[in-house]
DNA sequence: GAAAAGTTTCCGGCATCACCGGACACACCC
DNA sequence: GGGTGTGTCCGGTGATGCCGGAAACTTTTC
């Protein structure tokens, strides 16, 4: 089930981690249920992880610390893209009203590392970290454009071609087809590809070796994001601030 | 040196992944020296965060992968008082101009888990989830002088009075009258205790159990806090967002 | 208010596995 | 092609993570 690594109390420590930061907090016992773990080897690492100061007891529940926030933040603010680009992602969010965000890759998937919300934007819920296909959305499919072809192969070799709405592209000759698209284009859409009713586009963020290092995305819903400015506006304002963020990070 | 623990290999793990974030990024040699351990078992637990996702490749270094933004920022999502003071953090920074910030204690030690920088603010290092002693600044004082009083011993005994500046509090009697004071008036005071230069005004945040949950704090350059501001105005000011938040936050 | 049901905490023995020394592969640079 | 720097791999061994079971401690129940 669980292939073997060098250090295999690790999994059973970040199980626990992941567990309490799903529920916000859980006791030993909540822990112990969700896990198919002997309650004692989850005290075991509970204890440790709360004496290294992970986990925090609030109420009844331990939570994790704020360590983490601060290593996750931290390491965004040395971030060089990220660096380069937060003040353009206001700048989208402000212009367009809707969520512009900032995505890169990791492990072979999508991450969004920055949200900026616009003043008309949908609560929905996205949030700094969150992980998503890479071929199932606009911001995603822009990195994945102008990765190496084997590299693209590994990661559907890894994450498969996930169908999450009728329109999603799950077919590898297709989705070649599309990243051929977005190189010529240099932007790429997603209508309904993720969600129902949400569109998405994104313009890919280039370093001075060739090399893609995120995306620049906006995000918001159908009936907003119209055929005019989901093919015309949105794309330009995209590559406008892709552009800037590369030189403001080769800059250097 | 380090006392036992149920799980020693997290000890080493968490090192790992503290000076990762700490240098922003780093190699299994580089590791190494900083670490005091064999490189295989740098190279273990290197390798086995990895598998796990906790780390990823960047250019020729290992940095420490979003997941640590994503369970930082769902865990704060999720804190009661961090949903209740968001809006007061933002109108606080607005009215004057400095840095506002949320703080709360873990393990003994004041933590910020949330800031918001004025039009005027100092461009000071302060990042999510920074750690400081209690005792040191407005926001933890203004914490400690609603924990139980053998709470705030075993802290002090735990940290100690750390001297930050010629001004910091260093003795165990002088800070339970500053406590006390703090008590009578609602509010706490740091004059150039923590940094030379700047001050910090602080207001707590109690739930309906009357037990601290955390205190909203502004900071800034004494040169701009003048004494009318430092002992009028900004404490008028914190004391009345404490009580919204309290309210928001009880309301439930 | 005693018993029941649920916590968290603790203990100790055994088989495992994390640790480490050392070797290997692969760069890059004089 | 020797030198210096990486990262990677392997195998033996003693420490240690794992787990069953049981104690301590709360809260709930009737």
């Amino acid at each position: 089930m669980s292939r073997d690594l060098p250090i295999n109390s690790l999994r059973t420590s970040f199980e626990i981690i992941e567990t309490i930061a799903d529920r916000d907090g859980a006791g030993v016992s909540e822990l112990t249920a969700a896990m198919d773990r002997p309650k004692s080897t989850v005290y075991d690492h509970v204890v440790t992880l709360y004496e290294l100061g992970y986990l925090v007891q609030r109420g009844e529940k331990y939570h994790i610390s704020s360590d983490f926030l601060r290593m996750g933040d931290i390491n965004r603010r040395n971030t060089e893209i990220y660096q380069a680009a937060s003040d353009e992602l206001e700048r989208l969010a402000a212009e367009t009203g809707e969520h512009a965000s900032l995505t890169v890759e990791e492990h072979g998937k999508a991450v969004i590392i920055a949200t900026e919300e616009g003043t008309e934007a949908i609560p929905v819920n996205i949030y700094n970290g969150i992980v998503m296909h890479m071929h199932t959305a606009a911001p995603g499919k822009a990195i994945l454009a102008y990765l190496d072809d084997d590299r693209v192969s590994d990661i559907i070799d890894k994450h498969g071609l996930v169908e999450r709405t009728e329109n999603t592209i799950t077919d590898r000759d297709e989705l070649a087809d599309e990243l051929e698209w977005i190189r010529e284009h240099n932007y790429a859409l997603d209508d309904e590809e993720r969600l129902t009713g949400m569109r998405s586009i994104a313009a890919p963020v280039i370093d001075r070796k060739e090399r893609i290092r995120g995306s620049l995305a906006i995000y918001g819903p159908t009936n907003r994001i119209d055929d005019e400015r989901f093919r015309e506006e949105f794309p330009e304002l995209l590559m406008r601030s892709g552009n800037i963020v590369e030189v403001l990070m080769n800059y250097d």
